[in-house]
DNA sequence: GCCAACGTTGGC
DNA sequence: GCCAACGTTGGC
């Protein structure tokens, strides 16, 4: 099993959202990078755990714990002329863009700062910690990942 | 709103 | 293939 980081920016999408979603599953859709695209369409596997990220607000940090339950599949969003996240150069039999579905499992009890994870000693190898990181679904280590979630519950 | 860091585009 | 210009991300 794979364990991953999703940054998502709350008054877009948070993870109350994905709670009060149908089924509490999304899709993750609209994602425009290469090497995200890549991890979602080679890497992600069924059951895949997912510590969901809030970017691009007040309170920036780790909020809670998703998992993925359905595998990459075709971004229909990049084909939708409406959408804000449409791609001219993707088509149906060539889809540029791809996504998977995740679920939401839980909330933290209270966020896990950038700060105090930029202070821990046991994450200095956690990709959002580090300067000029911008991508926006980045690979987890299992050490990471059960250090982080032994932090809270 | 600022700005550093990074990704993408396109001329050559 | 290089690299300057431009656009985006995201913390602060």
């Amino acid at each position: 099993m794979n364990y991953w980081l999703m940054k998502t920016e709350p008054q877009h999408f948070s993870i109350d959202d994905l709670k009060s979603s149908k089924n509490a599953t999304t899709s993750w859709e609209g994602v425009r990078n290469y090497q995200a695209r890549n991890f979602m369409r080679d890497e992600m596997k069924l059951d895949d755990k997912v510590l969901i990220y809030h970017s691009t607000c007040k309170d920036v940090g780790i909020v809670g714990i998703a998992k993925v339950v359905k595998e990459s599949h075709p971004d229909q969003s990049a084909l939708d002329i409406k959408s804000p996240y449409f791609d001219i150069k993707s088509t149906v039999s060539n889809p540029r863009w791809f996504m998977v579905q995740v679920m939401f499992v839980k909330k933290f009890d209270r966020i896990i700062s950038l700060k105090s994870l930029k202070e821990d000693k046991n994450l200095t190898t956690l990709h959002v910690t580090k300067k000029g990181n911008r991508l926006s679904i980045t690979p987890v280590t299992y050490k990471e990942y059960n250090y982080i979630c032994s932090l809270r519950v």
